[in-house]
DNA sequence: TTCGTTCATCGTCGATTGACGATGAATAGG
DNA sequence: CCTATTCATCGTCAATCGACGATGAACGAA
């Protein structure tokens, strides 16, 4: 059981509710869902376009990209004197694993209650 | 473009970044992955056995499932005096769509920076 | 009617979050 | 050397969250 969505990872550490919820957490803010888009969109490392993006101050964004890296949701850089930002979608996985859990799981049964 | 994960949805209404945000945000708590899961895994409704399994007090966890509720994450069925509650997986497509946007566009692509 | 069960709501309290400006470190360029 | 740019960190403040107990509504059963 529970070995849907294996596809490439060599060992499924059984991701708890805490690692889950940190996830979606680090997700939980418009400004972080517009920077991962960004990152998204451009494709990769920006630096500090995403300030101007966002528009917020410059340090509230670094506490978003800081709790974005935290989570390991991205991953930065360093190219004096800026710093690179890049998706690490490797990382959000176990939120991915329920989703599709939900999915799998809540589309073919009509009802059993 | 964008046309990802449309798949039984008549129109996409181009999901905000706020409603991925309220959607990740209604996640972000064990608790509500526990309930999420408990759901997922007892197939569908239960009533107050959701209390008996997270360990808290009743009044938190009505709270922690009124807020599922408003992210349309779960439906409760009334069904008197209990209450059933089943997960909705179409509302968690937005999130699941952007998840998806980042595994597509990040497998492929080794480094563009 | 009178209980007992199930659930929602209210008020409260401590902890956390999100935003900002100010400051400081590290580096490239003049 | 000095200056400009980029980013992280700190301190502060208002706002929100999470947990709890207490209370009340709605029903089934005795």
């Amino acid at each position: 059981m529970a070995a849907a969505t294996a596809r490439s990872a060599p060992a499924r550490p059984a991701p708890t509710g805490d690692d889950i919820a940190a996830l979606a957490k680090a997700l939980a803010h418009p400004a972080r869902i517009h920077i991962v888009r960004l990152l998204l969109e451009k494709r990769s490392c920006i630096g500090c376009d995403i300030v101007d993006e966002v528009g917020l101050a410059q340090s509230t964004v670094s506490e978003h990209l800081r709790i974005l890296k935290a989570a390991g949701i991205i991953t930065g850089e360093i190219e004096r004197p800026r710093i690179c930002y890049s998706l690490n979608p490797a990382s959000l996985r176990p939120l991915a694993a329920l989703l599709d859990a939900v999915f799998e799981a809540g589309e073919p049964a009509p009802s059993v209650c």
